[in-house]
DNA sequence: GTCCGGTGTC
DNA sequence: GACACGGGAC
């Protein structure tokens, strides 16, 4: 079998079990925490969303001057950039006057298109925003999903789209799959398949080739 | 390809 | 000290 995804999906949760994932008390929560995340370690984001929870409503973040958003999201890092980007979000939501389920219930595609149309939201922002707050099924791929199938052996498509979709084939509309999938493959990789790989005891070890990156 | 950026880890 | 980090815009 060449690219045993259904496989990868239940070594990795047979190993670790289910995740539960986003971590985040609230939707609006889980959405904000997607924008502070970007390119970012989920330790810093938490300290940032420390800081921001007097605030954690749609309303108190529109009112906030986007200076005193900046100062509180610090230690996310890219502050200014992501008190711009929570504030276009937000901007983008109030359209439908901060109600979820108006949001919901629009069409996955027409809502991913929506989501990328917000300025710093990209197709992995909008995608786990789709997956964990917007109870669409998608396969989140970030760089962990393209580290980990990568040095397994798959030979997967360079595009977002192109590999999302293909995987997304094995699984239609699988929505807790997808939610545990991408759950999983954050965890291996913080856990086994890091930058420098402890391949050793890896629970991944009989159906990876290891490969290394730059062949 | 380059910038944004504070906070761990090696 | 360099390097990495649930990316995205330019």
């Amino acid at each position: 079998m060449e690219q045993d995804y259904l496989l990868l999906y239940k070594t990795l949760f047979d190993h670790y079990g289910p995740q539960n994932w986003w971590p985040a008390d609230t939707p609006l929560e889980m959405m904000i925490g997607a924008i502070l995340v970007q390119n970012t370690n989920w330790r810093n984001v938490e300290k940032a969303l420390i800081k921001l929870r007097p605030y954690l409503g749609a309303e108190a973040l529109d009112r906030l001057q986007e200076e005193e958003l900046a100062q509180l999201i610090k230690p996310s890092g890219f502050f200014n950039i992501k008190a711009k980007r929570i504030k276009s979000f937000i901007q983008w939501w109030k359209q439908y006057n901060f109600s979820l389920n108006r949001v919901k219930k629009l069409e996955k595609e027409t809502l991913r298109k929506e989501l990328l149309n917000v300025h710093g939201i990209g197709r992995e922002t909008a995608d786990v925003m789709l997956l964990y707050a917007l109870d669409k099924a998608v396969f989140v791929v970030d760089a962990y999903a393209r580290r980990i199938f990568y040095r397994i052996g798959y030979d997967m498509p360079n595009s977002y789209d192109q590999f999302r979709l293909e995987v997304e084939q094995t699984f239609p509309e699988k929505l807790d799959v997808f939610n545990e999938f991408h759950a999983l493959l954050v965890e291996h990789a913080k856990q086994y398949c890091r930058t420098r790989p402890l391949c050793d005891k890896c629970p991944l070890s009989s159906i990876c080739k290891k490969r290394v990156e730059g062949d």
